[in-house]
DNA sequence: GTCTATACGTTGATAGAC
DNA sequence: GTCTATCAACGTATAGAC
């Protein structure tokens, strides 16, 4: 379920030299930050290059190619991204659970907001990077935690609400303030989104999915 | 509101031929097809050219450059976006009025999922590119339309919620289903939305959302 | 209006001295 | 391990014949 990255000169049995350890970790946050911003063909190696500090020649010593730099920094993502969703269970109350899930997903999209952009411009542009990470496993995964939502509505605690779409609107509805950012500032006269915008736009969905689920507040 | 799109050869005053309307035409929409599938630095006039059946020269003479081009697409697509959102004003009632904006965004997902990828990706990448857009002009209507949310509070039609966050989940929602289609897709393992999914979505979304606020259905 | 040929910058990637 | 120099491929854009 996780992406295959291409390992390059750093041979299996040798462990990462400290020096390497800190280069790698350097070049990935300035792919991270120049992927978000600019996509993948936007991007030049020459940009992360000086973004990290740097000398250009440094990246292909440390990562096969561009591409391969490019599936290292998506794979970092996808670890975070699917291990706050295994949290919710069937025995879980549902008006907790999804509180939580949800404050989660927002805590997410403020400070990890390049990863969600990143995310957001693969999957737009066909997503053929990650073909691999959506395989069987992946949705068999998905039943799973789908099935969760269905557990809670045969034991009439929710809606009848097909699971799948409500998947669907957890993720749009909250990934949308990490993704269109931009808009929302320029639409609303800020210059960012502070800790307390986010906070009070959880509460906000949190209320609404609730309560349109049919969600009894826990007692 | 709008975008000032660069004129090149057309000079004012002589009516479009027939020749170039046919062109023209031709090009933005090869366009539209391949900055939604590769972003704008992804996209390269070649491909365009290729794709509009034209030699790559013709481009440049009918439009100034690429970003002309590209913001000749961009302008077009927003023409469509706003013009849904204005139907709605205090007097309606909720239920019918929100019901109905829902519909219309997502058949606007389902039949132009292009346009709406197109400006996720401005928007991801910064959407230096609508700085004009989102000017002065653009608030006040955007505050407009957040005005008629809180029209329907005061008169006690739906539940206090923060109209801005609420036209947020209404877009966040819907525009999920054109911009993340190949995950839905691959993550229910389908090969493309149908209508009907589309449709089921749709009335998912209403349900959940008037539910939410405190809507009452119509009688 | 159309299209071939080409100028010129930038990109990803590598060779090879250190 | 590091970094300068360099290459081939591709990008946008234009000149100029038709």
């Amino acid at each position: 379920m996780s992406l295959e990255v291409p390992a390059h000169s750093n041979h299996a049995g040798k462990p990462a030299s400290r020096i390497r350890q800190k280069n790698e970790q350097a070049i990935l946050r300035a792919a991270e930050d120049e992927f978000a911003r600019h996509g993948y063909k936007g991007t030049s190696m020459n940009t992360i290059a000086a973004s990290a500090g740097l000398p250009k020649a440094n990246l292909h010593y440390y990562f096969t190619n561009k591409l391969g730099l490019y599936i290292a920094v998506l794979s970092n993502i996808l670890e975070l991204w699917d291990s706050t969703f295994n949290a919710l269970t069937a025995e879980d109350d549902p008006a907790v659970a999804l509180a939580r899930y949800i404050r989660t997903k927002m805590e997410f999209s403020r400070r990890q907001p390049q990863a969600s952009r990143i995310f957001a411009m693969e999957i737009i542009s066909g997503g053929e990077c990650l073909t691999e990470y959506f395989s069987q496993d992946y949705r068999a995964w998905f039943s799973g935690r789908a099935a969760v939502f269905q557990a809670w509505i045969d034991a009439g605690k929710m809606d009848p609400i097909d699971p799948v779409h409500l998947i669907f609107l957890l993720w749009g509805s909250t990934q949308h303030y990490a993704d269109f950012a931009t808009q929302i500032c320029r639409v609303t006269g800020r210059t960012r989104l502070t800790r307390q915008d986010m906070e009070e736009a959880g509460t906000n969905l949190i209320h609404i999915i609730l309560k349109g689920c049919g969600i009894k507040p826990a007692q």
